[in-house]
DNA sequence: CGCATTTTTGATTCTTATCAAGACGAGTGG
DNA sequence: CCACTCGTCTTGATAAGAATCAAAAATGCG
């Protein structure tokens, strides 16, 4: 059961373990930048994101850190979905969750699974082989994916714009690079207007088609 | 059902589909260097590899290539493990396989798919984070354990020997390096002693304790 | 309105990639 | 049996991309 409840609450850490008491489904909010511990010994038990956004990582013992994936609305997070001794999950931002009984959506659970591998499969590619700008792109695309603020317009071509609940450290920890090259890389994407941003947490891709050549890796800059 | 049966055959192109025909398990051989293509459209059938060796990869347009997994004997492959359209598998060497029914290995294919998600976790800390040495010396360790010979004496100290299915070139696609960068890590570890080979394919471990340090980030050689 | 944090930008360094030869080994055919 | 060739591996010299070091500028918060 979750340890924390109460809308807007900030305790610092949200457990995730229902040994036998469940009263599932039950919502939660949990503040931004809270540790979520994973400790489904039990494996019943499983979030699925409301709202909001959690990134999950890994470390080595010198504090090198890597983002294994960002979940946004509609990912789960539980036991199963990772390797519990070794990872950790942060909330970026104000983030609303629902416990789910894993017994009662088994084809779920299954398909988030298979989610990961292929998003890990993805990110593979990407940290082992493309360039810092292509990896920024890929990074840009995908966050708008998760995270488009829904407009009456369709999303497919022209403008889209989201919420960046990531800092640039945040970026380079995902992407396998510093923060101060996310941080050029921005700037030239901005510079080549492919982007768009005043504020460093709201970007609009103003190029999705040449954005998505840069990712693919068939552009040079 | 495969497409090839016959002992040391070595069809281009070894098919997994097998659409309504179904006379598993069955054993096949493949030789070295042969593509298996994954069509299991209908996700029922999949391999257990007995014996050799298998890389699982994916490519960028432009031919960059990055290998997501490297698999011994006792790992499966199969539809649900690796994403269908966009992944290819080749044998190292010569492979012994068996398909398994699926619906009759459920819990096998389960654990699979979660090893293959852990693994890919892995790899992600090492490709984002790892210097080069750092990146080889894990590669080892990782091959030791699969590929190790089973000798007499244990495992776990002392020397361990090995096959090195991998060409340099496959080890640097693996670990998101070149392959000349990958022969001088490899010459360097051998003139720290921690490894030791006179032909560049039978690796033999001979400081483990060192490896395992260095591959955790732990040494700065 | 300061103060702390994050972001941007610049200068320099370092690791790894790229380019370039040789060395080695396995297989082939004379 | 011995050149010859092809593919792989090793090693060296140089270049490039990203990291590191350093300092402002922008942003958000109390």
């Amino acid at each position: 059961m979750l340890n924390q409840t109460a809308l807007g609450a900030c305790a610092p850490v949200l457990l995730i373990d229902s040994p036998a008491e469940r009263r599932l489904p039950h919502q939660s909010r949990i503040a931004a930048h809270m540790p979520i511990l994973l400790l489904g010994a039990s494996r019943a038990t499983a979030l699925r994101i409301i709202d909001g956004c959690v990134a999950l990582y890994r470390e080595l013992a010198d504090g090198r850190r890597i983002i294994l994936d960002i979940l946004g609305p509609g990912r789960l997070l539980g036991a199963d979905l990772a390797d519990i001794h070794q990872c950790k999950a942060v909330t970026l931002t104000l983030t609303s969750v629902e416990t789910i009984d894993t017994e009662r959506a088994l084809a779920s659970i299954g398909n988030a699974i298979r989610e990961m591998l292929l998003r890990a499969q993805a990110h593979a590619l990407l940290l082992g082989r493309k360039t810092a700008p292509e990896r920024v792109a890929t990074a840009l695309l995908d966050l708008a994916h998760q995270f488009a603020r829904k407009s009456g317009a369709p999303l497919a071509r022209g403008r889209t714009t989201f919420t960046l609940y990531l800092t640039r450290a945040d970026l380079a920890d995902w992407l396998g690079l510093t923060l101060e090259t996310v941080s050029r890389c921005l700037s030239a994407l901005k510079r080549s207007r492919l982007i768009a941003f005043d504020r460093p947490e709201l970007i609009t891709i103003t190029d999705r088609t040449a954005l998505e050549a840069l990712a693919a890796g068939h552009l040079h800059a």
